[in-house]
DNA sequence: ACAATTCTGTTATATTATAACCTAAACTTT
DNA sequence: AAAGTTTAGGTTATAATATAACAGAATTGT
């Protein structure tokens, strides 16, 4: 279930459950997958590579969509607040939730080598939110967490 | 030490201290801490709250200074580079380091009403790497973590 | 069919960040 | 001190990321 996009997979089934997981939780939220979205949220499944908003751009021309900055922005917004997708803002770009619908924060690591994201378990964090509210009386409401370094592949090229 | 900007403290020793230290760091680093340098760790210190670099151009053009992009981002690279300063990488702004020397992960906490930003502790984070390099076998080189919520000021105004 | 809502198209612009090249200042070596 | 080397700052231009505002089309509910 939480796998681990720096081993080999059936990347195929990856791109089909998260649009399978899309397609429900839009159900259940009344809300639309139009083509634009999910053709969206499948470029930002493509490879487990995090993606920029203006690489979106040129792709979505390509398969004559509207290219504007604001239809990929509008589209991206929208799978933000359904938690289709996160955002890894160090890097202003976008990358697919391995669980949608659970309610939880940003955790990944990217390679800065060959430029994958995994998404991390995020009790840890939850750890760090709640000792925080229980220290200082912050009230959490959000949280993101990025780790960077050298995925293990990376790490033996580089020896 | 580690102290709580949400509580009233003396801040005028809050900007004396970080300007201690950051001479300090300087010299053991043998950089050299130069007036246009020293005076953007100044207004980072304020009040805070993380400032954007666009935010400290007109305040450097009133006192004189060079007033182009470059000349702040140079100044906020090098700060960064000796880790006097963070980055909140989801407001593109820049806060002054609690224990700049010490190597951490950024991780802190925004009130989203009032922008005060706190630095908390970074053990859980280091926990959160250990484990990921544990697990999946990761090379962490960097990490921030950033909590977004209401101060405790601001969660009794709120109510 | 109609009204209300949601989504998209389009143009313009705001915001954040860097490239490139040149000059000035500060340390190094002689 | 003079010459060479490194480091920092000035300047102009431009790249990269993101949003505002408004009009028109599609979808939904009645
Ligand atoms: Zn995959
Ligand atoms: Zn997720
Ligand atoms: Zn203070
Ligand atoms: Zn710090």
């Amino acid at each position: 279930m939480t796998q681990n996009v720096y081993k080999q997979h059936d990347h195929h089934s990856c791109v089909d459950e998260a649009l399978t997981r899309a397609r429900r939780l839009c159900e259940q939220n009344g809300q639309r997958l139009t083509p634009v979205r999910q053709r969206v949220l499948e470029m930002v499944w493509a490879n487990h590579k995090p993606v920029g908003a203006y690489d979106l751009l040129p792709k979505l021309a390509e398969e004559g969509f509207n290219s504007a900055p604001p239809t990929v922005y509008r589209a991206l917004d929208f799978l933000l607040d359904l938690g289709l997708i996160h955002r890894i803002s160090s890097l202003n770009a976008f990358i697919g939730c391995n669980h949608p619908g659970e309610d939880h924060p940003s955790c990944f690591f990217v390679c800065r080598e060959c430029g994958k994201a995994q998404e991390l378990d995020a009790s840890l964090m939850r750890s760090l939110a709640t000792k925080a509210e229980q220290d200082l009386g912050l009230k959490v409401e959000q949280q993101m967490t990025e780790l960077m370094g050298l995925c293990p592949a990376c790490q033996k090229e580089a020896s």
